[in-house]
DNA sequence: ACCTAAATGCGAAAGATTCTCATTTCTATA
DNA sequence: TATAGAAATGAGAATCTTTCGCATTTAGGT
């Protein structure tokens, strides 16, 4: 919800910066590729260089703004990082994702971290399925 | 263990395939790309076109042979499917993964999927660590 | 206002995967 | 066992996403 200030994560506050960042912020698409981001701005009029939407969003991803996921192996989807952790459900219809937080699978998995002698950095875990919506077109 | 026969599952028994095949059953390396196996494949003499070994990878995958996964987002890694389902745990350091099974996160899964109202087709869980032979080298 | 490092935009390049299509190989059937 | 036809292969072109190189522009401290 607070939207931190470029400067405050180390970044310059130039102009493409602050598009993305803006519209990531205005957005209630809430996951996207970097086609995605740049395609948005070019219709809404802001001219932003595709090899700079990149940039950004990586950078943005760096500095803690946004979180990058593989939800499908191919390309990457970026959200803003303005809630919680949360893993995605997706459906393999319509592409449509939820999000949810299950504390008994967090804490199992720092458990088998453990178990297995690793030092837990990270995680990511997606559940795949059809949605209620596509099931009942069916 | 019990490697089934390519016709069983609807595949003609082609040299290529047979190859591959062969090389996924007596690997001792679980996890590898398609380029892993086709250079693997060259070293040990035996020519198979990269876009053969792709393709065949794939109807492997679809004929349930193999399983695909995409440890970092970018390209896929398969291993022969003669095992349980498992889940993944890998180190960044070296890149070394082991497999684990958790009926409790398995059971969650389910749950949650029910909770959103998906019907539930699969998963993928990563967890991601320094492994205990990294830890101790830094 | 000026200077310099940092950032941008463009197109080229990269890496992974798929596609096209001429040629080869299975396999069912005669 | 010879043969026809469908299916599969191999080689390279094409595609897709992402990164790179570099000339030009910009942010921000002096
Ligand atoms: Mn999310
Ligand atoms: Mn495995
Ligand atoms: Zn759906
Ligand atoms: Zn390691």
């Amino acid at each position: 919800m607070e939207s931190k200030d470029l400067k405050q994560v180390g970044l310059k506050a130039t102009i493409p910066r602050l598009k993305i960042l803006k519209f990531l912020e205005e957005s209630d698409v809430r996951h996207m590729s970097a086609e995605d981001v740049y395609k948005a701005l070019l219709e809404s009029g802001e001219e932003v260089g595709l090899a700079t939407v990149y940039r950004v969003l990586t950078q943005f991803e760096s500095a803690g703004l946004v979180a990058r996921h593989h939800f499908e192996g191919d390309h990457s989807i970026f959200e803003l990082n303005d809630s919680e952790h949360h893993d995605h459900i997706l459906c393999v219809k319509c592409g449509r994702v939820d999000e949810f937080v299950d504390e008994v699978i967090e804490s199992r998995q720092a458990a088998i971290a453990r178990e297995k002698g690793y030092s837990m950095d990270d995680h990511a875990l997606y559940i795949f399925g059809v949605c209620s919506d596509c099931q009942q077109k069916k």
